[in-house]
Parts: C-alpha cells; sequence; structure tokens
RNA sequence: GCUCGGAUGGUGAAAUUGGUAGACACGCUGGACUUAAAAUCCAGUGAACAGCAAUGUUCGUGCGGGUUCAAGUCCCGCUCUGAGUACCA
C-alpha cells in the first residue's frame, strides 16, 4: 500500500457530496455553531494560493466544531454583482452574466482559454461546505431579497426617542396629529416645520418630499464623489486617497440626485456595538475613526449688517473668548452674501483656485496656509466684539458645518492661520485665554493641566469645567448647545453602473414610488451596450424594455411610457456591498423564496458565530452589514443586534517572485551571483520555470518567449543559472502565482491544507513558498506508515505503552488548546513531533492510531476518512466524537532542572518531583558540578521553584 | 502628524502566568541504500573563540536604559518597518 493523495481524495470528495455530510439542519438537537467565510468575488483569474487561506482556517475550525458535536452551518457563495464583470463586458461584449457564470462553474473565455471555475478550484481542497445552500448575489431569486430590504429601508425612518427604527406610517400619524415639531427623528438638516393642520392641507406631492427627508433610504440631491474614468458615483470607502480604488481614476466633487442610506441614524449604535463583539483591536479602531464621534458644542454667532447667523460647531466651547477670527470653507453659502466690494475680487480668485485643486492636491499640500479676508464680521456672543470673518480652504466644507470659530490659542491649526496673516487687514491679535503660559505651546500641546483666564465667567475653569459652563451659557442666550458630531456620512447608494441591483422605483412626476413587494424580482434587462447613453444616462438608458406598467404590474417596453399608467424605472443600480450586506442570514434558508429567511431559520441560527476574511472590508462591507443587521433588528427580522459575534482576518499570503538578469543591451543573462557590478535589467521570470534551489530551467525560459528564444546565459560555476528572489503580492503581471489546483494535483489537498496552516500565525502576513511544502508531504506519508507497510495494514490491537498514550494525549491538549486560540500553525508542528515519537515509539496500536486519525482529521480530512476506514469503521469521520483529553498520561513523577548560577544555565539534574525545596536545596548544593561552579564560594541566595527552576546567586 | 500592529538563526517560525531561547519545518553539510538519479533513512546545523575530541567559554531575540535571583516576555526612551487614517474644528 501506498499514499496516494490523488486517488484518495476524489474519493471522499464525492462520497462527502453524494452523502451530504455537510448539509447542516435547520432543526437539531445539537447546540449550533456558524462559521463564515467572506464570500468570494468570483474573477476570470481564479484561486491563487493566497485566497483559501481563510477558508481552510474555517474549515479546520468547523470540522473540530462537529467532531465537538456541534450542529456546523458552513455556507459559502459568490458575491458576483460587480465592477470587473461590467469592465470585462465594455471590451468584450459578451454578457456579464454569461462570463460570471463560466468564472463559477468553469468553461472558457473569449479567447478560448479554459477557466477552471471556483467551484471546482475550491473542491479540490476539501471543504467542508454545505453548498446546498450557496447564494450567488446576481442572481433574481437573491436579489429579489435585497430589493424588499430596499423597500423596507424606503418604508422606515430612525425614532431617536425609541432608538430605533419605525415604519413611515407611524411617522405620518404623528404629522396627522400634531405637526413635526415633537417628532426626534434622525433626518435632513434644513426641515420647515409645519403642523397638523398644515400637514394635512399639503398636497400629496409635498407630503411625499417632505417624508424622503426623513425616510432610511432617500434621494437627495447631495455633494458625490463623481469618477469620470469609471462614469459612476463612489462611496467615501471606495476612494483611497482621493482617487477610485478600482482603477486608480481621479474623483472630483459633484452635485447630483442620488439614492442614500441614512447610515448617520445608526452613528451611536454602531460605535457601542463595538464594545460587545470580539473583533481585532486593529479593525474596531478602524470604525470609530470612520465613525468619528467628537463632543461639543453649536454656537451661532451673529453677522453684522446682515440677518444670518454662522453656525459652527467646535469641541472646545470653553475656549470661547479666545475667539479671534472665524473661517468659512470657500465653498460655504454665506460667503457671497457676505463679503464686503472691497474684497470681492480677492474672495472669487480664491474660491476658483481652490475649486480647482482635485481633492488628491488639497491632501498633499497641508502645509501651505492660504485664505482670504471676507470684509465682514461676526459677532462674539458674549462681549458682543467683532469678530472678523476669513475663507481657508484648512475649513472643509464636508464636515461639521463648514465653518469655524477660530481660537489661535488654542488650536494648531488657527495658530498658524493668525501667524500668517499678522498684521493683515482683518486680523486682529491673537487673544490669549490661558494664563501664565506661552501662546504656541498652549496652541500646538494638550488640552489638558491648563486652566482658563481672561474669560469672565469662565475664569479659573478647567477644560472640562469650562465646557459644561459655556454650554449653560450659550443655552441661556439662544445662541448654542451641546452637540455630539459624527464623521460618518449618509452613504450614497446610486451607480451608474449596469451589472448591479436594480431599483424596484418607478417615478411618477419626479417622485420615486416603490414597487408592490409581491412583484419582485425586478429582474436586470438585456442591454446592447454596457456603457452610458449618448445623453450621459447610466447603461440602463439604453434598455428597450424597462418601463413600469401600473395596470398590470410588468415591466415593459421603454417607449411605452405615457406617465398615466406607464411610467418610468430606475435606471441606477444599487452599489457592490448591497448584496453583501444581509448574505449570511439568507444562508439560514438559502432556497425560501417568500422571505429571506424565515422567522424559524433566523431564531435557530442567530448571527455567525466565527467569520474570517481579509480586512480590507474593515470600513466598507463590515460597517455596512452592521448597519442592515441593525436595522432589520429594529424592524423585527434579525434576532441580534450585531452580525459576526467574532471575526478573524487573515494575513495575506505573498508571492516569492523570480527574477533573471539582462545585461544592458544584450540578449544576455548573467547568474545572479556572477553580476558583478555590469549593469542589468533584472526581469520577472515565471515561478514555475525554477527549482526549489533557485535554478533556472533554462530550456523553459527559452521557450517562453520568442525574445528568449536564441538568449545566452552566463552560469555560475556549478553551470547553474540562479535567479533572484523578491517577495512581492501575488499577481499574474508579476509572474509569481501558485495555484492550488498545482499543488493539490502534485501533493494532495491534504499537503496543501496543512502547509497553509503550518506557514506561520494565520492573521499575519506571509511569504508563499512551494519548496517548504516537502516537510509537510513528508509528514504524510510517515504518519501512514504507522498505519500500513507497501503490503498491508499494520494495525494491531496490543495495548499501548505508557510512552504512546503520553504522546497521544500530549497531541490531544494541544490541538484542542490551539483550534480554540485559532493558533493553527502550532497544531501541524504537534502532529509532527507526535508521528515522529510514535514512529521512534514503533507504535502500531489501535487504541492510538484511532484517535489520532479524528484529531488529525479538521487539517487532513481525506486521508483522515481513509485511514478510519481502513481501520474498519463504517461511514465518514466526521461526526465521530473527538478524543478527551485524560490529563492522567501527562502526571509526571520528575523534571529535569535547568540549574542556573547567577542566572546562567549551567548543567540540568534530573529529580523527582515531589522533593520540598529544602531536599532539593540538599541535593543540588552536594552535586559535584554545583561544587565545581562555585569554585569554593557560598551562594548568597537559592532560589528553587518546584517543577521549574534552581538558580544560585553569588 | 495620529492610531494600531511588527522586528527572534541562511529562511518560515516556536517559546501558555517572567523560569533551559531557537520547538517544528525548509535549506545547507556529511553519511547509508543505488550502476546512477529520484525517493527513503541516519547524523550535524545561532555566532565567535579554544580543543584531536568529548567538551568548555563568551556573545546572542532591532537599539539604549531600568525592574528582577531570573527579561524575547514587564517598565521608560529611541530606531526601523507594515497597515489604516488625516487640515475632523
Amino acid at each position: 500500500m501506498k499514499y496516494n493523495p490523488n486517488e484518495i481524495e476524489a474519493k471522499w470528495q464525492k462520497y462527502w457530496a453524494e452523502n451530504q455530510t455537510f448539509a447542516a439542519e435547520n432543526n437539531s438537537e445539537k447546540p449550533k455553531y456558524y462559521v463564515l467565510d467572506m464570500f468570494p468575488y468570483p474573477s476570470g483569474a481564479g484561486l491563487h494560493v493566497g485566497h483559501p487561506l481563510g477558508y481552510i482556517a474555517s474549515d479546520v475550525y468547523s470540522r473540530y466544531k462537529r467532531h465537538q458535536g456541534f450542529n456546523v452551518l458552513h455556507p459559502m457563495g459568490y458575491d458576483s454583482f460587480g465592477l470587473p464583470a461590467e469592465q470585462y463586458a465594455i471590451q468584450t461584449g459578451q454578457r456579464p452574466e454569461d462570463t460570471t457564470s463560466v468564472n463559477i462553474d468553469g468553461g472558457f473565455d473569449k479567447e478560448g482559454n479554459k477557466i477552471a471555475g471556483y467551484r471546482k478550484q475550491l473542491d479540490k481542497i476539501g471543504f467542508s461546505f454545505d453548498w446546498s445552500r450557496e447564494v450567488r448575489t446576481s442572481n433574481p431569486d437573491y436579489y429579489k431579497h435585497t430589493q424588499w430590504i430596499f423597500i423596507q429601508l424606503f418604508n422606515s425612518w430612525y425614532n431617536k426617542s425609541s432608538d430605533k427604527s419605525e415604519d413611515i406610517s407611524t411617522l405620518i400619524s404623528i404629522f396627522e396629529k400634531e405637526g413635526n415639531a415633537t417628532v426626534n427623528a434622525v433626518c435632513d438638516e434644513k426641515i420647515i416645520s409645519f403642523s397638523a393642520s398644515e400637514w394635512n392641507a399639503f398636497a400629496k406631492e409635498q407630503q411625499e418630499k417632505i417624508l424622503l427627508q426623513y425616510r432610511l433610504t432617500y434621494l437627495a440631491e447631495t455633494e458625490v464623489n463623481w469618477c469620470p474614468g469609471l462614469g459612476t458615483v463612489l462611496a467615501n470607502d471606495e476612494i483611497v486617497n482621493g482617487v477610485s480604488e478600482r482603477g486608480g481614476f481621479t474623483v472630483v466633487r459633484k452635485k447630483m440626485t442620488q439614492w442614500s442610506m441614512r447610515i448617520s441614524a445608526y452613528a451611536e449604535r454602531l460605535l457601542q456595538g463595538l464594545n460587545d463583539i470580539d473583533w481585532s483591536e486593529s479593525i474596531k479602531e478602524s470604525q470609530r475613526n470612520w465613525i468619528g464621534k467628537s463632543v461639543g458644542a453649536m454656537v451661532s454667532f451673529k453677522l453684522k449688517e446682515h440677518d444670518a447667523n454662522i453656525e459652527v460647531f467646535t469641541t472646545r466651547p470653553d475656549t470661547i473668548f479666545g475667539v479671534t477670527f472665524m473661517t468659512l470653507a470657500p465653498e460655504h453659502p454665506l460667503v457671497q452674501e457676505i463679503t464686503t466690494p472691497e474684497y470681492q475680487d480677492k474672495i472669487n480668485d480664491y474660491i476658483l483656485a481652490s475649486s480647482k485643486r482635485s481633492e488628491r492636491e488639497r491632501m498633499a499640500d497641508v502645509k501651505t496656509i492660504s485664505g482670504v479676508f471676507t470684509g465682514a464680521y461676526a459677532e462674539h456672543p458674549f462681549t458682543k466684539e467683532p469678530v472678523p470673518v476669513w475663507i481657508g480652504d484648512y475649513v472643509l466644507a464636508g464636515y461639521g458645518t463648514g465653518a469655524v470659530m477660530a481660537v489661535p490659542c488654542g488650536d494648531e491649526r488657527d495658530y498658524a492661520f493668525a501667524n500668517f496673516f499678522k498684521g493683515q487687514s482683518g486680523m486682529p491679535e491673537i487673544k490669549n485665554i490661558f494664563a501664565n503660559v506661552d501662546i504656541s505651546e498652549v496652541a500646538y500641546g494638550s488640552k489638558d493641566n491648563v486652566i482658563i483666564a481672561n474669560s469672565d465667567f469662565l475664569n479659573g475653569l478647567t477644560y472640562k469645567e469650562g465646557t459644561k459652563k459655556a454650554i449653560e451659557e450659550l443655552e441661556k442666550l439662544n445662541q448654542g448647545y451641546g452637540k455630539i458630531n459624527y464623521r460618518l456620512r449618509d452613504a450614497v447608494f446610486s451607480r451608474q453602473r449596469y451589472w448591479g441591483e436594480p431599483f424596484p422605483v418607478y417615478y411618477v412626476n419626479g417622485l420615486p414610488k416603490m414597487i408592490d413587494a409581491q412583484h419582485l424580482p425586478i429582474i436586470l434587462p438585456e442591454v446592447e451596450k454596457y456603457l452610458p447613453t449618448e445623453d450621459g444616462l447610466p447603461p440602463l438608458g439604453n434598455a428597450l424594455v424597462w418601463a413600469w406598467d401600473t395596470a398590470i404590474n410588468k415591466v415593459v417596453n421603454t417607449d411605452l411610457v405615457d406617465h398615466k399608467t406607464i411610467f418610468p424605472l430606475e435606471l441606477n443600480t444599487m452599489p457592490g456591498w448591497a448584496g453583501s450586506s444581509f448574505y449570511w442570514m439568507r444562508y439560514m434558508d438559502a432556497h425560501n423564496e417568500n422571505e429571506f429567511a424565515s422567522k424559524e431559520a433566523l431564531a435557530y441560527w442567530e448571527s455567525v458565530d466565527l467569520y474570517i476574511g481579509g480586512n480590507e472590508h474593515a470600513t466598507g462591507h463590515l460597517l455596512y452589514s452592521r448597519f442592515w443587521n441593525k436595522f432589520l433588528k429594529d424592524k423585527g427580522f434579525a434576532p441580534t443586534e450585531e452580525p459576526f459575534k467574532k471575526l478573524i482576518n487573515q494575513g495575506m499570503i505573498l508571492g516569492t517572485s523570480a527574477f533573471v538578469y539582462r545585461i544592458d543591451g544584450t540578449n544576455t543573462f548573467v547568474s545572479k551571483n556572477n553580476i558583478d557590478g555590469q549593469k542589468v535589467q533584472p526581469i520577472h521570470a515565471d515561478v514555475s520555470m525554477v527549482n526549489s534551489s533557485d535554478e533556472l530551467d533554462i530550456e523553459k525560459f527559452k521557450a517562453w518567449r520568442e525574445d528568449y528564444k536564441d538568449a545566452e546565459f552566463i552560469c555560475d560555476e556549478n553551470g547553474k543559472y540562479i535567479v533572484g528572489r523578491e517577495v512581492e503580492k501575488m499577481s499574474k503581471s508579476k509572474y509569481n502565482v501558485v495555484t492550488p489546483d498545482d499543488i493539490c494535483n502534485e501533493y494532495g489537498a491534504d499537503t496543501l491544507r496543512l502547509y497553509e496552516m503550518f506557514l506561520g500565525p494565520l492573521e499575519q502576513a506571509k511569504p508563499w513558498n512551494t519548496a517548504g511544502i516537502s516537510g509537510v508531504f513528508g509528514f504524510l506519508k510517515k504518519l501512514c506508515r504507522l498505519y500500513f507497510d507497501e503490503h498491508a495494514m499494520i494495525v494491531t490491537d496490543v495495548s499501548p505503552t505508557k510512552d504512546n498514550f503520553k504522546t497521544l494525549h500530549k497531541t490531544i491538549k494541544k490541538v484542542v488548546d490551539d483550534i480554540e486560540n485559532f493558533s493553527f500553525n502550532t497544531s501541524v508542528s504537534q502532529f509532527m513531533i507526535c508521528v515522529n515519537e510514535l514512529s521512534t515509539q514503533g507504535c502500531h496500536s489501535r487504541a492510538i492510531l484511532e484517535p489520532l486519525a479524528i484529531v488529525i482529521s479538521p487539517y487532513a480530512p481525506h486521508i483522515a476518512e481513509e485511514l478510519w476506514s481502513l481501520l474498519g469503521n463504517e461511514g465518514s469521520i466526521a461526526t465521530v466524537p473527538f478524543p478527551v483529553f485524560e490529563p492522567k498520561h501527562l502526571v509526571e513523577s520528575e523534571k529535569e532542572y535547568p540549574v542556573s548560577f547567577n542566572g546562567k544555565m549551567r548543567f540540568t539534574i534530573t529529580l523527582p518531583l515531589d522533593l520540598t525545596k529544602d531536599q532539593i536545596e540538599e541535593i543540588i548544593m552536594k552535586d559535584e558540578r554545583t561544587i565545581k561552579q562555585l569554585e569554593g564560594r557560598t551562594p548568597n541566595k537559592v532560589i528553587i521553584v518546584p517543577g521549574k527552576i534552581i538558580n544560585l546567586v553569588g
């Protein structure tokens, strides 16, 4: 008999599929456990060895939990709407639906290249997914529910008094009875107030417009991030360093009418919820920064000679007597109104100049101070003194009110601004309100331990006391109040793209109407071109059948629109994060046609116990999912406040690129160690042409590219061409991609799984190096040799020795501890130690080897199944109880003590563990090695920690 | 700038409450088997110095201090590095 992974693995993968071994029950006597992976976007490039890392870890955990007696839900699916499929469609004319299904199920691309497909690639690795619950976000039977949730959001408002979302009908009935004065809602900023009778007198359309200001998803003209390169708007989390995350195109601010999600309603709950979940501190911190809570006050400054106020938000109301000037963002709506004729030209020039600067430029250049005086003055709320009003682009229109009260003695930027314009008209002397300190010191330093002075009723108070008092006094004047501000903006929810969920929305007189939920799904229409129309409409503007007939409740030809019974449908589609913001609940009841999941299924599975995925979703998917979950909780659908109890972020697996060195201007390549200062150009060589000793296969390389056919090679003294190595991100363009398929074909999935876990700590980034894989492959072969030799099984029924038991139980303990701590790499080490020891011991006892197969099964399930069946067991090993650790096998009677002198270990001595300190001291002082070390001295101190160490000092 | 990680042999990495630093592998060196290679097995492998050798001594977990009988681990101050975030008022 021989270890033949390909044969064994195919056999057991078939068995699992045929027997539905991993199908989870929605009703079970067993306790439930839900292990979720972030579902992948199925790209045409397929999987490389970095992708399955998290899936392997979650699979080990799932299998372990099944052995521990849990009913485990471990599903998988595809986040199959998205930009790459659409870009590919634009380039090749293929339908995104078709390319997406090829990427998942396999087939051929436009050029005729074979695509294995995600499903086949995943199956080869032997995951214990419950495929009967697979979801694809681009399937109508899935996005039907995405559309349904959108409708729920539209029909809801956030009641701050009950601190939850409620049906819009409760808001309407308040309006009808009391108007909106008593309503404590999260809504748009500029809201007109009305009485009940006014509300009832409003035209229907007027009422609809008002309600849009309260709905949790709403249509509004907002300043959005427009990306001309992609032809769409982007959410804040889709922009990185001022350019689009995908493609790196520039992004500009633009006013557009768009759907938005009122995520800001949940800012505080999203922040507080972080305290109750077991996520890494770094992700929680990212979310806290993104939410950006700051506690302070709104202060209203009256403008002199104008009937208007400047509203500012400040975190330091205690410094109000230090206000020296005010600064508005250049885009602030009051700027034109207040600028005096004298300063009009300068102001216009400045506004024009700053509007031309892209987001990126502004970010790159934060050191340059610029601004212009408007000529206008505001009035200090307490002193009634005039305060000059400036504009400056260090004040951002998008944060707070777009205006600040400038306190140079308390704020670094205000100080720099004041100093820069010192002596110019409109810039007074800096007001100092801190006693006995240098102004610049406070401006740049900490706010603690300073006492306020020159501040009337605030004199002598600390930061904390002063803040409270200042707010009280402002409230008396009706010129301010305490306020909490969040950086979190409402999320733009429209995309001018084709390959996304259509909105269940049509328009009557420009006002949006929801299609009744019973008519869902509204299926994405066919279009000829995936580009915007000539009029600049989104791609759905090309659809010939895209109008809503309210008489028959069907999508009909676009040219039938009469605005009487047939109306135009929404042309935008939903963003990528829509479909991924509830998918974990869909898995609970994936075939339910009426609801995204039944109440019973939701009540049983509750929420995800363990979620594993990349940290690139820190502020996108993970924040939006929490938002939708909280919303669905409020509406009585989701069972828990938080969707993901524990989150682990697997680290990236990096590629090890190979380089050949071409001498400049020639077609001659020189081996890495023979470059000797020659001018060479490093060129990526495909890693498949390099062996584990970094030697290049020259013939393969010549055949790789036409250009290299006649290349010359200068080799080292052994006649080998040695390549250079560098660790980089794994990518096709760097020719360092290693696929799991290749590894499975050569070594088997069990080896791949063990090796990925063995590489290092799960959460850490680490380079892939195929050379190291022989270690775990050898381990599996050695494991097999405990069970069978070349002829037959060699397992015996002889009683195990003490050492056999010790080795087994040491391993059980270590593996249980490791899995529960997600320290998978050290488990693999322990397996190796265990097999090495049992081999040395010559152990072939069934009483050891049967439990050992179970212990290894979460990591190497195929060989475990095979060994389990060879031992004569029926059925799968998957739910066999995990061996229980028995401490009695590890009880030691003696210990090899390290003996140190002044902290330096000199020798070891083996002593019984039941000796007292005095007995140990007596023995150790008599030992001749001690006498030699002491050279006649008497130790000042003898430290003995029984079971640990002996240390002699002096 | 701020926030959060990280730094241990040639390489990936271990070290559970401070208690024998480098487990387990890769690679390398030597050996066995073989006509040869592959595969497999055995031995050695942090550095320096001394010794024919067994062995011994010293140094050693980014750097500089400190606490302690004892520090990779705790404290203070730095350097480098990865990630996130940024005129956030």
